[in-house]
DNA sequence: CGTGAAAGAGCGGACTT
DNA sequence: AAGTCCGCTCTTTCACG
């Protein structure tokens, strides 16, 4: 991991429909390398998963809301019955097992109010094992996304 | 947007480096159509952007934090001030202006916990607006990601 | 790491329903 | 208006220098 991939990953955090000889450019090597070294961070793993990122408004969803969870017994098949759940769960996009006044945080998409009260019915009220929840509902999503910084010295070579 | 689009769209945030005919058999469309619906769905704006995901830990970031940020003051321009600084700093990966207990809900990656340090310090106790700030440590990101249901009856047409 | 050729994918036009 | 078929072009891929 030297500066060239660093360059790259930084690229393609981005965008990742930039072709080898776009970066080629700004990378400072020839496309085919930048090819070869797009295929080790694929394989060894550093890039996870290359995605298409929607616009919740344009498909419907036009609330994100915030919620802090605080299950009533954390025993451990509680918790990996929970995670589970979440997963299966696509309203659900993103979902933290937490230290502090609370035992998760996710971040859930709702067309409008009444549909994430229909979610919080089914979802918590539903759930003996849910003690109680603190719903934030987002005004304005200032910055979104899953870009790491990858500055030298990061940490693995 | 018929049930078509919203297939391909489903796949598309699983991983956007499908080919056409890779989608063309899993979606019922010849691999041109399919091409051609991709196209009208990023001329729309349905589709944002395509990013690659890092793994945080493969690039030295093993921590993740959650941040409740509450602001001394809410004027305008204290909160234009504040949200431009969150785009500005690469190691906020998220920042949601919300309502709540708390004015901003933020998520960090950090190095380890003495890098979270210097940042709390440099970003929380030398900015004279923040009243004061709750931190979550992130013991297991259950889910993450930025994928939004797109089912039929979203919405928009 | 760079070069060059072959395979493959994306793109656009013309025609059909 | 949208789908399919068919060419052309650009990209990726791989063997070799």
């Amino acid at each position: 991991m030297d500066d060239f991939d660093r360059k790259i990953l930084t690229l393609l955090q981005e965008n990742n429909r930039r072709t080898a000889e776009q970066l080629s450019d700004q990378v400072g090597l020839s496309p085919a390398a930048c090819q070869k070294r797009i295929k080790r961070l694929r394989d060894k793993g550093v890039i996870s998963r290359e995605i298409a990122v929607l616009s919740p408004a344009a498909v419907g969803r036009r609330l994100t809301l915030i919620v802090e969870i605080t299950l009533e017994r954390e025993r451990p098949e509680m918790l990996d019955a929970f995670k589970r759940k979440m997963m299966n769960t696509p309203e659900v996009m993103q979902c933290y097992y937490v230290t502090g006044n609370a035992d998760f945080i996710i971040i859930v998409t709702a067309r409008d109010m009444k549909d994430y009260e229909d979610f919080t019915r089914r979802f918590f009220f539903q759930n003996s094992n849910v003690r109680r929840f603190h719903t934030n509902v987002v005004m304005d999503c200032v910055k979104v996304g899953l870009a790491v910084p990858v500055e030298t010295g990061s940490g693995e070579e």
